[in-house]
DNA sequence: CATGAATGAGCCTTCATTCAT
DNA sequence: AATGAATGAAGGCTCATTCAT
């Protein structure tokens, strides 16, 4: 019983990481399911078993992969000045480390209009939290602080969207946040 | 004859335009033909007329929507420092100042690894176009100023990504400008 | 063009006659529509093409087989007594002499609940039709004669049920217009 | 042990309430067994363990619906006459006076040439009870108390696919055989 | 007895593409 | 240049059925 309740969820498991890795390649719309089941090795109903239709599978992809829980993570904990600064850019270059979860940022900010998920999480990012890491890092939320954040968050974006080589992630985070005078 | 060439133009012309319209929204591989035809007011038939396959008429699309022209057009004109810098700044953002382009835009990055023509703008940029871009605008190609110009195209596309309502085109440009030391 | 026109009709129609055939024997929701494509000629998109989708061809045979037009056709003429009887058993024996048409009728009689045009026409020939029928043929709308019109009805559909062998129409016609005292 | 037999005796029974319940609303093709299982607050696979596949459960149900035992009780019964006319009828409208057994009537009489269960009903009303019927209320089996079975019949079956209101079932039964000379 | 997990077959539907006109 | 008619491939989803527990 146990065990099959173990063998249960890595199998929903194994059917979210073959998703994400298709998707990743194929695009959130573009991926057929079946392609999916052959990666995690299952059969396509048994996506159907686990998630009901797509666009649950898709959600719960998509919902793995919006940085929210990185922003919002450090910005819980109370951090100030550099530090949170520091903390979102570190735990956000951590998070889209892996190949997949960039190329899949990519197909879910992409989804804008179409998820209402991703919809939702832009305007939490763009018209919640930027203030919030505005004031938290430089002190006020004055326009010139927001501008900066947004200046932080394109940089890391831009970093996922192709990251550079020769050039370390520790290093990238110093000279942006030098740079954003964090 | 003449009329009849214009009109063909502006027909193949309104097919592309109809087809930015519908791929902005529905996305490049989602959107149907036959909503690009309907958009534009004629048959299915003739977007193949005109295009041959769906796959050309894409192509066109992300050919219009990446910012190569923009970033080559400031460079060939061979400005320096900040004057550098504010045209590449100013031209991205005129050019996805609409709504459409910039849904476009995020389409069009995220069809990345599907689609040769957006691997190679990605190459074009981030290595051919970033390095001249950094010694054009801060003097030399150092790490840090690669990283620099890393920034500016991050601060570009989070604008165009969600744009900042209460500051304008023009102040952005300069907070951004002023924070990279251009 | 008009060859073309025609043609397509013709096409129509082959689709809705197979349709027919095929849920004649099926049943209207059992049977695939590519069983239907295959009794047309034709391949299962073009049903689409046509009818939009299943249900959209499955009301038009419903409405096909529908006796309404044989009911309100009679009433329609403004026959009285038996000639009124008369007539409504005629086309009605007539509209399901075919082996076909038979199998369908009750198919879709059993539609009912699942297909809100067979709900609709049973309460028109039940509480519309019968009183008027009643009226038409025997005088009056007593409640005996009210149930003499069902007992035509009955009659009628019994015959299409299992027409018996040893009797023919005309004769079956005679014997139950007599028994009803029409 | 006792009480386990008495409970899966249950079971079976609330599983097959639970399909004419089902089949009766949706079909006795389209209504899928999940359906059932949820009605009966069992799992699917119990269906299975009890009626080994869809096909028997839809048989034993058929079998519950048939009229068969109707007309067989009343003629086993040596009745002859009004009586016998009179106990037909009213056994038939006893039987189907619940809403879910008439529209269960309906789905099973339209699986004709899908169930050869169904089929040999027809066969032995239509061709074995008819006369058999006709010969026991109106004294012979000439062609015009034939048709008058089948008016019988017919005037039943009327009743149940749509039971009039204003009419109860005594007096219902009264007029059809006062008028069929029973 | 009873269930959850798993599968395969098959259906409806969509869509890019082609062809005749 | 333009269209309607026609097709084939493929995708999402449902469902009966099986199996291990």
């Amino acid at each position: 019983m146990r065990a099959n309740a173990r063998e249960a969820i890595d199998t929903r498991e194994r059917i979210l990481r073959a998703a994400m890795k298709v998707f990743a390649m194929h695009g959130l719309f573009k991926a057929p399911l079946s392609m999916v089941a052959r990666e995690a090795g299952v059969s396509k109903s048994l996506i159907f078993w686990y998630y009901g239709n797509r666009e649950n599978l898709v959600r719960e992809v998509v919902e793995r992969v919006l940085p929210l829980d990185v922003i919002e993570g450090c910005v819980g904990k109370g951090l100030k000045g550099r530090s949170l600064a520091e903390c979102v850019a570190r735990r956000y270059l951590e998070k889209y480390e892996d190949a997949t979860m960039r190329l899949l940022l990519l197909q879910v900010l992409s989804a804008r209009g179409l998820l209402g998920l991703v919809d939702e999480a832009f305007r939490r990012i763009c018209v919640e939290m930027l203030p919030v890491l505005a004031e938290g890092v430089w002190g006020e939320r004055s326009k010139e602080n927001i501008v900066k954040a947004r200046m932080l968050f394109g940089s890391l974006l831009c970093y996922t969207l192709n990251p550079p080589n020769g050039i370390d992630r520790e290093e990238y985070i110093r000279i942006i946040l030098d740079t954003l005078g964090a």
